[in-house]
DNA sequence: CCCATACCGTACTGCGTCGGTCCAGTTAGC
DNA sequence: GCTAACTGGACCGACGCAGTACGGTATGGG
């Protein structure tokens, strides 16, 4: 159903944490804007396994950068409006290659040759690439919250755009 | 991924087949471009249940009109360019909802609540459905034709446009 | 009137991918 | 040296898709 995996809705969530989590220990004075997998976990109510695995991927995808050893932890590589949707897909779910036979995916489509849309779809494939690479998580997180069916606590909905995950420790 | 079901390039295959045959027996004075079900199964390569299947999707969608009783088959509803890419996206595997929690998939988000990015994939799925809604079939069909690493019979190269399935029959 | 043809709907099953978990290993602070 | 935290890989159950099968219905021809 042109469904996207359910890892990168979570890639998405903890990216936002992670942008969030990094004014807050700014504002606080903190010169070392780090945050722990587990600490994520429970701001944004996400597995603490599945976080970890997420963070594992963005930062092979230099997404986010690590930091090893004791008191390590995730920052964000790069401000949120730097990164685009297509960027954080291509992370967590591999290069977006709508069927089989685009030039992502080198030729696994059984139907080849006798095809009549051989490479065609590459054009649809171009027009969801952009379309994904024009909009940028800072777009996702300053949308016009357009969330009038889903009515939340008040205070929530009153705060500005970083609203949510309130919850925190 | 953000892969498509392999459904889908199959429904497209059977609409540029049924366009092509269409043409090809207006051509040939018979004033009822119907094929069936087995007629493009062969034409195209595709299992004859599978692409009953596609063809029972595409009906229920209005995508093609069927005409039911012996000597019945498909016949195309509109012309090539007035279907999208999202029509027959929508009529194969359902609306185009990336993630469980935007306006088309009510409420199966399990994060709801606490989620960062409450319903901010509406932006992102309004931009790939615009993209697809752009892109008609007859745009698909029209392609620069990009092959360059796929080179078929030199005949069929030099042909028009519709240069493709014609092994049929 | 009867039969062949072809669509219609549904239900079933095998398989591939995804979501989630776990474990051993490595690095760096204390 | 010990502990906290990231790293990489493997593992397994669950779900959805791809494909198949069967019975039913409608139409046209003999
Ligand atoms: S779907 Fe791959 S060549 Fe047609
Ligand atoms: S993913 Fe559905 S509410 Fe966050």
């Amino acid at each position: 159903m042109l469904r996207l995996s359910k890892l990168t809705d979570y890639a998405v969530v903890v990216l936002l944490r992670l942008a969030d989590g990094d004014r807050a220990t700014c504002r606080a004075g903190l010169s070392e804007p780090v945050q722990t997998s587990p600490g994520i976990a429970v701001a944004t109510g996400v597995p603490e396994p599945t976080v970890a695995k997420v963070l594992k991927s963005l930062a092979s995808a230099n997404l986010v950068l690590s930091l090893r050893g004791a008191r390590g932890g995730y920052r964000l590589a790069r401000p949120l409006a730097e990164v685009s949707v297509a960027d954080v897909i291509a992370a967590v779910d591999g290069p977006i290659a709508l069927t089989a036979c685009v030039d992502g995916g080198a030729g696994g489509c059984d139907l080849q040759g006798l095809c009549a849309v051989e490479g065609r779809w590459d054009l649809v494939n171009d027009a969801i690439r952009q379309a994904l690479d024009r909009i940028s998580l800072e777009d996702m997180c300053s949308a016009s919250v357009p969330v009038a069916f889903r009515v939340m606590e008040p205070e929530l909905v009153a705060l500005p755009v970083p609203a949510v995950s309130a919850a925190a420790v």
